[in-house]
DNA sequence: GCGACAG
DNA sequence: ATCTTGTCGC
């Protein structure tokens, strides 16, 4: 799929994405990363699935499969969501709700990795990304939980979390079937003593494990 | 034309 | 993302 249609594609499906809550009782939660191996070749798509309360893994997939499209900001989705989707499929049931590895709405068009990827699995998902994509913000707040909102001109498309004290925050953002106060509040609640909330952090360590799975 | 730019 | 050891700091 070439750059143009891609684009193309984004601004149809952006209105599709659904950002007020849609979501019933959680008691699954699924982190999704992807990684690469032989220099980029094989994409690495890891989703580790935890229940609520208590955060246990309670199960865990990785998929492997040709890596399909380079990486170009701003299409992330094209390269990593059909891996991600070779890997939901095999999950003894649908989580009730996503954390992504990357931007929900915070994207220039609307439609990050954690925005596509909910659209085509219609659960709900939230975008915790390690840096910014698009959008600006004001410093951070020092202390644990506190965030400031991410904006592009007038609209709020995020926040910057201080998911943790002297360490860089995270970019968090609703990725579809919900707003960006239950994101924030799922993100908090899911923060374990590292940066990352437990469900990425689990997958982002599988994901990077190379010759598991 | 000149930067910026998730993973 | 990935290539990679030790090392500084809480």
């Amino acid at each position: 799929m070439d750059p143009d249609e891609a684009i193309e594609l984004q601004y149809r499906l952006a209105p599709q994405v659904e950002r007020r809550d849609r979501l019933g009782e959680v008691h699954r939660i699924a982190g999704v990363d992807i990684g690469f191996e032989e220099e980029g070749d094989i994409t690495r798509a890891a989703v580790v699935v935890l229940r609520w309360p208590g955060l246990e893994p309670v199960e865990q997939v990785v998929h492997r499969e040709p890596t399909r499209m380079p990486y170009i900001p701003g299409l992330l989705s094209f390269r990593e969501v059909p891996a991600a989707l070779g890997a939901f499929s095999r999950l003894s049931a649908p989580p009730d709700l996503v954390m992504v590895d990357g931007q929900g709405i915070a994207h220039p068009r609307r439609l990050g990795v954690a925005s596509h990827l909910g659209l085509w699995l219609d659960l709900p998902t939230i975008g915790i990304a390690k840096s910014r994509l698009c959008g600006a913000h004001g410093e951070v707040p020092t202390q644990r939980g506190d965030w400031t909102p991410l904006r592009d001109g007038d609209e709020t498309i995020g926040a910057v979390l201080r998911s943790r004290r002297n360490v860089k925050p995270v970019y968090v953002s609703p990725g579809h079937r919900l707003g960006l106060e239950t994101a924030l509040a799922w993100v908090v609640r899911c923060l374990g003593r590292t940066k990352l909330p437990e469900p990425t952090r689990l997958a982002d360590r599988l994901a990077s494990q190379r010759g598991k799975g």
